[in-house]
Order: structure tokens, then sequence, then C-alpha cells
DNA sequence: AATTAATTTTAGACAAAACTAAAAAATTGT
DNA sequence: ACAATTTTTTAGTTTTGTCTAAAATTAATT
């Protein structure tokens, strides 16, 4: 497979949203700023090697072997991110870049070591799940805080806002990504939301609750 | 830089031995496993980026530039060789075709991070130094057994036979990559040379001793 | 020094992956 | 239902890196 065809497939993944959808030309094209009629041309390609089934028209969506395909290199990418932030102390945010160039490094040796170096991890440090070898994988339980019932407890593994003005917040507050919180309470008026750190209890905005997600530590 | 760019930078630096000799078109093409011709085509391209020094019929010369871009790949192959054997667990034996992919990995961030993880290691697993980011890097000091005088010692660091018949030898031995040996005596007759190793101390055969690697520890 | 041999370069072609411009099919709106 | 719009495909180029075959240059040999 040569890097722009794993590229395709994996853009092809995420846009069909776990492969239920088929996917249009257009879309394709946008999400990997090239021009529609290259994706016409790569498409028909990897349909001639069956990893994707596409009609002239009606869009395509991975084949079984495609979707195979897709879920090592998502696998790879997202143990590439832990291993990023775990052992290289990346940020969370900083590491997408890298790991986009990682995941085409060839070679089942290395991402098993890898993955047994990092100590299996379930999820990568967004919260999104890691598929094992044979591409199964936990659906993912990640939520933004204002999504969870009272009682909910997990994770802090993300922001939606990225803003520098957001995450001077967090930090003001103590919020990090790796911290646990609890769901105490949820403020029927005006949305807020009390939850628990470590230190201490706090009240966060309707807005705020809305842009953290916590991975919610729910065995699977 | 492109892929391709980079291995030539890469090839081209080796062959020239420390940038002294200036390299012969089909020298490249034979260790590239490529034609003549395609070398003459990238080397002209090179030129004109002013990565090398270039004159028809005349063989080819890294630039200072083409130089310090060869320095920073190798840099990269055996910080990552480094990684492959200290944090995965890799036999020294299996991780140059791995590297030869990382080292093409783009991000400064990435191999600063590395190396500080690694505690900048100042050699790789099979002796060689790691060049700083500047490409300044203390010259090899990895001889063969044979070739040392009674008295010095070293870390085992490599062979040069690396048949299965001769690793089961060292194996059988006691022998591992790693070991710190001396170089206690030289049998002048037929050149066998006894070493002092972890278990005692065993002589070993001009044969052998032609085919050991040691990394002399000596302070830069 | 002249011929032969080896090396290197040129010229022209090809495959991969992209592009532009134009044609074809599908979708939308009235 | 049909014209207008959007989406998708086709056809024809381009660029990168490779190739083959032939020409040019350098090196070797007698």
């Amino acid at each position: 497979m040569t890097l722009s065809e794993e590229d395709y497939i994996k853009t092809i993944y995420h846009l069909s949203d776990f492969n239920s959808k088929s996917v249009a030309t257009n879309a394709i094209a946008e999400q990997m700023n090239t021009k529609p009629s290259s994706v016409t041309d790569m498409v028909k390609k990897l349909s001639e090697k069956s990893l994707v089934n596409y009609k002239k028209y009606q869009g395509v969506l991975l084949s079984e072997k495609g979707r195979l395909v897709a879920l090592s290199i998502i696998r790879k990418h997202r143990l590439w991110e832990v291993f990023l932030v775990d052992k290289l102390n990346f940020s969370w945010d900083e590491v997408h870049v890298v790991a986009e160039q990682l995941e085409h490094i060839k070679s089942d040796a290395l991402i098993d070591k890898l993955d047994a170096h990092l100590g299996y991890p379930k999820v990568d440090p967004h919260g999104d799940p890691i598929p094992n070898k044979d591409g199964v994988f936990t659906k993912s339980v990640k939520k933004l805080i204002s999504e969870l019932p009272v009682g909910s407890q997990g994770v802090c593994v993300g922001v939606n806002d990225s803003s520098a003005a957001f995450l001077k917040f967090l930090d003001k507050n103590k919020i990090a990504l790796g911290d646990t919180f609890k769901v105490l309470e949820i403020e029927e008026f005006d949305g807020s939301v009390t939850i628990s750190t470590r230190s201490g209890s706090i009240r966060i905005s309707k807005q705020i609750a809305t842009n953290l997600f916590l991975e919610i530590v729910d065995e699977e």
C-alpha cells in the first residue's frame, strides 16, 4: 500500500462514520485538500484492489478488507499518540501531526512491541479507542460533561475549544488532561455543573461543560 | 526534502567516507538498486538545490549544506535504533530496516524529545556515533578485537559475521551485545586472544576476534 | 597513440498521483 | 416535468522518480 492509498482509506473510514454511510467524492476531496477528479482516479484504483466498493456516481464504502486496513492505520496512529504523550511528554494537542507520519511506518513487530511497551492502552490521549490487532475495539465512551447524568465519573481526555483563553481558564482552575472528575450536581436553571476534582469541587458553566470531554470509566 | 532525495543524500555521505572522496554515479546506483541514469537525474536536482557539488563525469560530493542534511538523517536513524533496542527490546540486528523508515519522520521536537527520553546516547546499538543537533559527533572508536592491543577494554557492540552459526557460538560462550570485555593476552603463534568476560576469562580464536566489534571506552 | 572497455550522460518513455477544463449524470426547485 | 444547479466523471496535462537504449566521455590496454 502506498502512503497516498493509506490516507484515502483512512479518510473514507472516518467520513463513513464507522463504515455505515457511503461517502461522496466531493467530501473526500474536501477533507483531503485535493480535487474531486483526483478522488475519482484513486477510488477506481482502490476498487480494483477491492479495498472499496464503488459504483459510478454512487459514492464509496470500504470493503471488509479496506475496513481492516483502516483500523490497522488507526491503531498505529493512536498507539503512537500514546507514546508521544506518555513517554516523550508531548501535550495531547501537539501529537496529531507527528502521528500522521508515524502511522505509515510498516512493521508489525514494531507496533506489537510498542503496544507492549505502552502497557496495552485501550484509548489514546484524546479518549478515542485503540483497535487491537484484529481490528476489534470497544466503542468510544468519550462524552462532553454536559451530556452526562449526575454520578458519572471519568478521566478528562480532551477539549472542544482549544483556544488559548479556554486552556488558560482550565489551568487556573487546576483542570488538566488526565484528571478524574465526577459529576456531582447539575443546575437546571443555567445548565452549570458541579464536579469534583482532586482539589475539591468546583462549579463550571454550561459553556465550559460543553467543551470538556471525559472518557467514562466503564468496564467493557 | 522528499524521501528519495534524503535517501540519495544519505547514500552519498556513506559512500564518500566522511565526505572525503567524490562518489561515482555507478557506485550510487549499485548501492541504491537503481540505474546510473536515474542517479544522474537526481544528482542534477540535488545540485540545483546546492546540496551537492557536481560536475559532469566527475562524480559528486556533498556540499556543507548537504553534509548537514546527511548528518541529521543519520542522527535520526541512530536515535531510533537506540529506542528500538533499549525501549522496545528489539535485538541489535533487527533494527536497521525499521530505522530506515523512521529516519524520514519530520519533526524537530520529536527528535529532541526522543533524544532526552533515551538519555542523550552517544552511540547507537552497533557502536556508531550519534551526531548532535549541529552535526557534531565523536569519531567512531569501534574496533575489531583482533585490532586491539593488550589491555584494551570496551563494550561489545557488533559482529562482522551475522551467520546463525556464529551467533550460536557467541551464545554458547555467554558473549552478548552490551557486554564489557578486556583484552588480556594475544597469542603470537595463532593470533588467538584471551579476553575477560563477566563469567571469567576465555580464549577466542583469531577468526572470532576478527568478527567481534568493541566500542572502546575512551573519553572524548 | 589508438583502440577497446567501462562509465556517465542524454533522450525519450512510463507509472503514480495530482491538476484543469469540459462533459455527463444526478439532484433540486419551481 | 423540465430547466438549473450541483456532483461526479472523463480526457488530456504535469511533476516526480524511474526506466531503456543510444550517445558521449573517460579510463585502460596493447
